[in-house]
DNA sequence: AGAAATATTAAACAAACGTTTGATTTTGAA
DNA sequence: TTCAAAATCAAACGTTTGTTTAATATTTCT
């Protein structure tokens, strides 16, 4: 007698995804609180108790989701801003592959920004936690060199967040800036993470600031 | 007899404004979907009726925040990015007006930008109106001096949401980013601004792109 | 003062919410 | 085949949702 090509769980494992496939989009496009329950059972083809089944409750669900999403820029920041190289070259090499991360993940990037703000106690504490380490990992990488190299003094705090919401800029307005333009105009992909590299890499490493000033 | 001070409608703003107030701050902080009329009612202190009274529903109240601030924003494109200088100096004193509208109208710069994403067909029509108009001015205000001077042509469709995306950054994270230093270590405002400032004229005016580019 | 317009109120509406229950079906190994 | 665990299901749970209604209070103007 043969045996079973998949010896443990692989069955329940269908359902639990299309739950998760079709909360993700679901979560980007109408928002966590505005999506329900059964709507996203509908979409994603499952009884309606299969959802806590799985998850517990809808709150455990968007915290898998969140956690998917950090977990893998976290990856990203780890293995490309660490490793060979100078601040340029590692950065550069950051913010490729975060642009095709962001890009490929684009639902999950939509929900993680747009549920960010809001501070609901119980989701608070995971997204801090993502960003503490996120932090510690740019701090070590960028501003640290940043400040043996040029002296410049700039909290991780800062360049975190705008780090992220520069490369992010595209993602997250994209379903405005379709309705405007009506579909075209946008930069192409590579475009797109080349121009971006440049803007922060000037921004933060070229000519002495402070001559930029004017009056109102 | 002395003529009344207010000749015409003065009362109703009271309540009406104390709603506007309270729903700005909630919807910042706990979304727009999850917070409920009741509550909202509540903290406004006025009867649950009066929300519908005056705005009708409440995805009119939300349109109604959001055009506050899209207006706002826009007044201040006109102003400071026309106006005499060259490009270097009508952008710096337009970041640095935006940032002190930001600081200042932060709960509706969140509610905003927490909303943008979502595709509700009935606000969707709305950003993408602001949009619009928001794209024009950047199109002509800097995108054309740009290409004329630089010969670099970027869309203003990726130049708008990347400006907008950088100056906010601070706001938009910065109710995790307290929790993650404990409300210490953020830059001052006006240091945020010049560096803002910095970080945007220098990457789309500085020194030619493409030599930063290295392998993965 | 009286009439008209505007604000405010308590109560109720149907609909949708997230969650739970208990029974039934499907599965994987003994 | 048998048995226990896992998965699926329909139905109902009690709240809460946004909105409406009709009556009352207040203001405004003639």
């Amino acid at each position: 007698m043969m045996n079973k090509p998949h010896p443990k769980k692989i069955k329940p494992v269908e359902s639990r995804d299309r739950i998760i496939q079709a909360a993700v989009m679901l979560f980007a496009r109408k928002g966590f609180a505005e999506t329900g329950l059964r709507e996203l059972a509908a979409a994603a083809d499952v009884n309606l108790a299969m959802i806590n089944y799985f998850f517990g409750s809808k709150k455990e669900l968007l915290k898998g989701i969140l956690d998917t999403f950090f977990s893998g820029y976290l990856d990203i920041a780890r293995e490309k801003l660490a490793g060979p190289g100078d601040l340029q070259t590692r950065v550069g090499r950051f913010i490729r592959h975060v642009v095709d991360y962001f890009d490929c993940y684009q639902d999950y990037l939509l929900v993680t920004i747009t549920e960010l703000p809001h501070d609901d106690p119980e989701i608070i504490a995971h997204k801090a936690n993502w960003a503490r380490k996120m932090i510690g990992v740019i701090e070590k990488e960028i501003c640290l060199p940043l400040a043996r190299e040029t002296g410049r003094k700039i909290p991780p705090t800062c360049i975190g967040p705008m780090l992220v919401s520069l490369i992010a800029a595209r993602f997250l307005f994209a379903p405005v800036m379709e309705e405007v333009t009506g579909g075209a105009g946008s930069l192409e992909l590579s475009a797109y993470a080349e121009m971006t590299t440049h803007v922060f890499l000037q921004g933060i490493t070229g000519p002495d600031w402070k001559e930029t000033r004017n009056q109102t």
